[in-house]
DNA sequence: AACTGATTCTTGACAAAGTCCAGTATTGGT
DNA sequence: ACCAATACTGGACTTTGTCAAGAATCAGTT
């Protein structure tokens, strides 16, 4: 599995350090996790890393396309290694869980626009929201309408 | 047009303050600005309100569905004013420029996710990214990787 | 028109997420 | 093993937003 990561590293032509290739490992181990999070527990691994080096590699492997960063509403940017599978996103409006979820229209959805404006298009994001069971149950009882957590 | 937002309050349960219209106003005259921009904006109509009035207000209109929030990654929140036609967005990678767009699939788009973890849906948020017309061209000669901005 | 309770606004401190910068350490090619 | 390029560290700083206490305003009632 290092092998692999060293290798991914290297065919994009990023310098390997300990750091990357332990932010992909942790990156994998947690998805939907924060640049905060996994700094600590890459910090729990290796012993130390500084806050910039996660923000640094992180950004240098999103570029890269090797991880795909999402940043939901009201939240920190939040890392995932499933990529080039054009998934989306469930987020829950109360407790802010997520979920994978394949888009219903199966392949690149509604990445035909009307009018583009000239854009060169080249993503579709889609982020589907709502209550998960759990909050839906307790929200019956009130209305509540902030929102912002 | 002011008589307008006043009734618009009025009929939400909500409180007409001078701000609050304002807000209104300068969200009508700026879509998709920032909450800061629109605090400055109002400044300078109503020679001041704190940065508090501009968010909490904010807040109530975004709740009484007067606007709407959106929030693409790597931006501070923006308002506009064009609710209830489920419209999205298409938003350049390298310069942010953001315009309005009319969904492809004409209704409620991808509302219907294969598994739906038992959520109860309510929204599908679509951001179309890309690079506009300007920025295309500008990256045709050089490829550039951070799009941080 | 004045009173009053509830809501809203102001002010200032605080917090989270991220960036900037200068110096030091690592990497990988020779 | 050496060296230039790249990456990492540590600390200060910025941006975006929230919290809390008191002052001001709103709107219903008399």
């Amino acid at each position: 599995m290092s092998e692999t990561a060293v290798e991914l590293l290297r065919q994009h032509g990023v310098q390997v350090t300990a750091q990357r290739l332990a932010l992909m490992r942790v990156v994998a181990e947690h998805p939907h996790a924060t640049a905060d999070e996994l700094g600590d527990e890459v910090r729990s691994q290796l012993g130390a890393i500084s806050r910039q080096a996660v923000y640094d590699s992180l950004g240098v492997l999103v570029d890269k396309n090797l991880i795909r960063r999402i940043q939901p509403a009201g939240s920190a940017a939040r890392y995932e290694n499933r990529i080039g599978d054009n998934h989306h996103h469930l987020i829950c409006r109360s407790c802010r869980v997520m979920f994978d979820i394949d888009c219903a229209t199966g392949e690149v959805p509604c990445l035909t626009a009307d009018d583009n404006h000239g854009f060169e298009i080249d993503e579709a994001e889609v982020i589907y929201w709502g209550h998960c069971p759990t909050c839906h149950a307790a929200t019956q009882q009130q209305h509540p309408t902030n929102l912002t957590k």
